[in-house]
DNA sequence: ATAAAGGTTCGACTCTGCGGAACGGTTGGA
DNA sequence: TCCAACCGTTCCGCAGAGTCGAACCTTTAT
């Protein structure tokens, strides 16, 4: 599972969230496909998921294994406490409603990028996840456009640890590649993805960035490759830049009414 | 945090996902916050931050823990991988279009209530907890309208492991009055809420199942009580209940589309 | 310059998680 | 009807792992 570094890691509750990642590989799975999986004890598996259960982490639905709902209400609080998240939705529904692809915005963390608003039947879908974690940064077009405003150290950082595994062929993989390509990107404005990620998809993504000038993450247009002409890409292209001009005013707006606002206290 | 029974229960394991709900409460918390809120010691507290945040569940901004984005990601897995949730997500934005009010479906797991799908600033608000936990079932018109289905025993079950306490002046408290609310539940086909979840609110829930009869959730509509005259409220149970159909006939629709393409292989 | 607070490392003690085997409950085929 | 296979549960002894406390480092504020 590509763990960098377990010197100081608690190994009792890194099983334990290993098999959280596993029940997710797996879509849902029984206690013997876990030992399998995991190469522990029937009754250690059997320990760690009874804790999982007692916290609603994982349920068991006809002898088999799943996430608990649980993890929509954390994922909910987590999308909520972000302070642009209101805008961030205004901006992704209306990026949505005039462009006629997929419409999301996503984040960095952790080296990974996670879709946050938007449809999350695709940008999110377990389908396409190498393991249980979130997509690479060097396969999304989001992730591209967010680490081409980081400095190089952070964004070797992020590949010493998380490696340049291929998703598809056409998938980065070298180190020269993916810092050519991310000075394409700054030069641009904006990252494109061509099956990158997902065979037979075209995807667009723009970072956008506070007024202090940090990035929170990067709006996005998907969907697959021959519904969009050269020139219907061209619009594209512009939705989104126009969509991130949205999101950058917003942003600005809300800053200065939390700012009056303070200030009447 | 009203754990029932720690037998078998992985301490360690049981101590991290502690931490997370006390993040989770505190809404973001700093690490002596969490020595302080779990009685634990400085370096403890430390390698669980640490395997949590290794798995992406916990992250560290200006010398403050939140939980990760993973939880969304982690999140919507769930939220896709149920059959129906296409049908479901179909409905809520329809009623949510047609109604005053807004709308949301909730599932019971673990005897606690999680909202899935609708808007979910409100129904999974995190100010509204109290602990890490989703709603409890007997304070929310989602739980009732579920549980009125129950059968008497998996009620008991509920409230023995998670009680009666009140979320507001006007929540149930005991046996005897919830037991009464969910035969008039019974009775008029859908549940309702007068401030019994949140002060001054007003709410609607009606039970949606499968063709077997098994219980999927509930279908919600929620608003502030003085938008709502008499006269419109009985509007809103109808749209309601027109929603409630809509779910069942589509996962009717959608049961029969997966048995023929399973007959043509 | 000093103090306070957040974070990190280390070693020793002790508790606890781990494995293995044995037991129950259910399903389905002989 | 019986047996076999599978999923889940419980119990116990031992070794390994988590816990604590103290010391150390860094950053921010006074």
């Amino acid at each position: 599972m590509n763990r960098h570094d377990p010197s100081g890691v608690l190994k009792t509750t890194a099983a334990s969230l290993a098999l959280v990642d596993h029940i997710l590989e797996l879509e849902g799975a029984t206690m013997s496909e876990l030992v399998e999986a995991t190469d522990l004890a029937k009754s250690t598996v059997h320990a760690h998921l009874k804790t999982l259960a007692e916290y609603g982490y994982v349920v068991n639905v006809d002898n088999e294994y799943q996430l608990g709902a649980k993890f929509c209400h954390l994922g909910d609080y987590v999308r909520t406490r972000k302070d642009y998240y209101r805008v961030a939705q205004e901006t992704v529904s209306w990026l949505d409603s005039e462009s006629s692809m997929d419409a999301d915005f996503a984040v960095e963390e952790h080296g990974r990028i996670v879709s946050l608003y938007g449809d999350l039947e695709f940008a999110n879908s377990p389908r396409f996840l190498i393991d249980g974690s979130p997509f690479h940064v060097h396969t999304t077009c989001s992730g591209k456009a967010i680490i081409a405003e980081y400095p190089e150290t952070r964004v070797r950082d992020i590949i010493d640890r998380w490696g340049l595994p291929a998703a598809t062929d056409d998938s980065i993989t070298t180190e020269e590649e993916l810092f050519a390509e991310l000075a394409t990107v700054r030069e641009r404005g904006y990252a494109e993805n061509s099956g990158e990620a997902v065979e037979g998809f075209w995807a667009i993504g723009k970072a956008v960035k506070s007024p202090r000038g940090e990035v929170y993450g990067s709006l996005n247009l998907s969907g697959p490759a021959y519904v969009v002409d050269e020139e219907t890409r061209a619009t594209q292209v512009e939705l989104l830049e126009r969509a991130a001009e949205r999101f950058e005013q917003g942003v600005a707006e809300l800053y200065q009414t939390q700012a009056s606002e303070t200030s009447e206290e």
